[in-house]
DNA sequence: TCAATCGTTAAAATCGAAAATATCAGACAA
DNA sequence: TTGTCTGATATTTTCGATTTTAACGATTGA
C-alpha cells in the first residue's frame, strides 16, 4: 500500500506488474492457496515469464507467494494462527513506534497525523453512506493514517518492517469482507486525540484493541481454515 | 545465514547463486555500495541473466542490494545511522521473543539452547587459539545461538523477521573486521544461564549492552561512513 | 489387487538474443 | 568557459525459445 494513484503507470513493467499482482493478492483476487501458473499470468498481466518470475520472486522474498523447489508458485495460505502471529507482531512494533514518535514528535508530524486522520474519517463516513464501497482507498488511508502516526518514531527500519507486516494483516482484513468500520473510526479518533497529546500509554491500549477487535473480526468471518 | 554446509549445492541453480551472492554481500566480498553489473556477475557466478535478476530482485526485497529505476542494482551502502537503526530492532524483536521464550520454553528448547552455545563457545575459543579464522562458520554459529534462544517464542513471524533483521545486522560486525571475541563470548555465557534460569529481565540488559556494544566495535573500526 | 516402472504430457527453470534505456564524449553555440 | 545537443557505446530490461523437471496415467509383473 506504499502507493498512491499518481504511481500506477510509473516505473518498468516489471515494476508495474509487481503492484498489480501484489494488490491483486491482498484484496483476495488471487485467493490464498492459489496455484500460479506461469502461462495463466502471463496472459492476465501481459508479460513474458522471465519478468513474471522476478516479479514472484520478490513476492515470495515477502511470504506473500511461496515458491516451493522446482514446483512453482502459490498465493500463500492463511490461518487463524497466521493471523494472531502477525497481529502480535504489528502490535508489538506499532506500539514500539508510536512510543517513540509520540516522544519526538514535532509539529510537522502533527500536522501529517491530522491530515492523514482527515482523509480517513471523511472516507469512513463516505463509506457508511454508499455501503462499503471503495476498499482500495480506504485501506490505503488506513494504511496512511497509521503509517503517519508513528513517522517520527525516527527509524527507517521499523517503519518498513511495520509496513509489510501491516499490508499481511491488511489482506486478512480484507478477507473477512464486511468491515467494521463505526468501532474503527472511533478507535482512529481515540489515536488522533492520544497523539496531540502525546498519551502513549492509552495510545498502546487503544491500539491493542484496535488490533485485536480486528483479529476477532476477521475470525468470526469464518472465511479462515 | 539460515543455512548449513549440507546445503551448499541443493536446489535450483537460482537457489544456489541466491545464496552465494547474499553471502557474499554478507561476508563483504561484494562491498556495500558496488555496482552490480549483469555481465560480470553473470560470469562470476555461472548463471544467465534472467536467474541473476531473479536472484537480485530477492535480494531487493531484503533491502541487501537496491534496485533502482532502470539503473540496475547495487549492493546497498552502510552507514552509522543505518546500523544503529537495525541494532536497535534487532534489539527490539530480540528481547521481545526472549521474554516469550524463556516463558514458554519446554526443556526441548532448553536443550536446543544448551546445544547451540556448546557449539559456540567451542568455536569461540578455537578462534581464540588460531587467531580468527572460520568466520563464516563461526558467524553462522552465533546465529543459531541467538535463533535456538527465541526459538520457543512461538511465533514464526517474529523469527523470521529477527532472523532477517540479525543478517543486516551481522554485515556490519563482518565489515567491522576485528572481533572482540572475549567479550562476546562472555555475553554468550550470561545468556545461557539467563536461559536456563528463566531471567529474561537480565536477559535483556545482557543482551542490549551485547548488541550496543557490537554497534560501538563496529563504529570504532572507522570503516564506516 | 497392488506396487513399481515406463512413457507422455504439462509446467517450471534456464538460457541467449532483441529491444529499450541510460551513460558518456565530443561538437557546437552562447 | 559553460551549457546543451547529438551520436556512439554500455547496460539494463524484456522477450520467446530450449532444456529440465515434475505430474499423471497406463502397463506390466507379482
Amino acid at each position: 500500500m506504499a502507493r498512491n494513484a499518481a504511481t500506477i503507470d510509473e516505473g518498468t513493467i516489471g515494476e508495474r506488474a509487481y503492484r498489480r499482482i501484489r494488490t491483486d493478492i491482498l484484496f483476495g483476487r488471487l485467493a490464498p492457496g492459489e496455484k500460479l501458473k506461469l502461462e495463466r499470468l502471463k496472459d492476465d498481466y501481459g508479460v513474458s515469464v522471465s519478468t513474471l518470475r522476478e516479479v514472484l520472486n520478490r513476492l515470495a522474498s515477502e511470504k506473500l507467494v511461496v515458491a516451493e523447489g522446482q514446483r512453482g508458485f502459490e498465493v500463500s495460505s492463511v490461518s487463524a494462527d497466521d493471523l494472531k502471529d502477525i497481529a502480535s507482531l504489528r502490535l508489538l512494533l506499532e506500539v514500539h513506534a508510536i512510543e517513540q514518535a509520540f516522544h519526538g514528535g514535532d509539529m510537522e508530524w502533527e500536522a501529517r497525523v491530522v491530515a492523514a486522520h482527515h482523509k480517513l474519517a471523511a472516507m469512513e463516513e463516505r463509506r457508511r453512506a454508499s455501503n462499503g464501497a471503495d476498499s482500495e482507498v480506504w485501506k490505503r488511508y488506513d494504511w496512511e493514517f497509521h503509517q503517519a502516526l508513528i513517522s517520527a518514531c525516527g527509524s527507517r527500519e521499523l517503519m518498513e518492517t511495520h509496513g509489510a507486516v501491516f499490508d499481511k494483516y491488511l489482506r486478512y482484513q480484507v478477507l473477512a469482507l464486511t468491515d467494521r468500520g463505526d468501532i474503527a473510526a472511533r478507535e482512529h479518533r481515540q489515536l488522533l486525540e492520544c497523539a496531540l497529546k502525546r498519551d502513549a500509554a492509552t495510545a498502546g491500549k487503544v491500539l491493542r484493541a484496535h488490533i485485536n477487535g480486528g483479529v476477532e473480526h476477521a475470525l468470526a468471518a469464518g472465511k479462515i481454515a
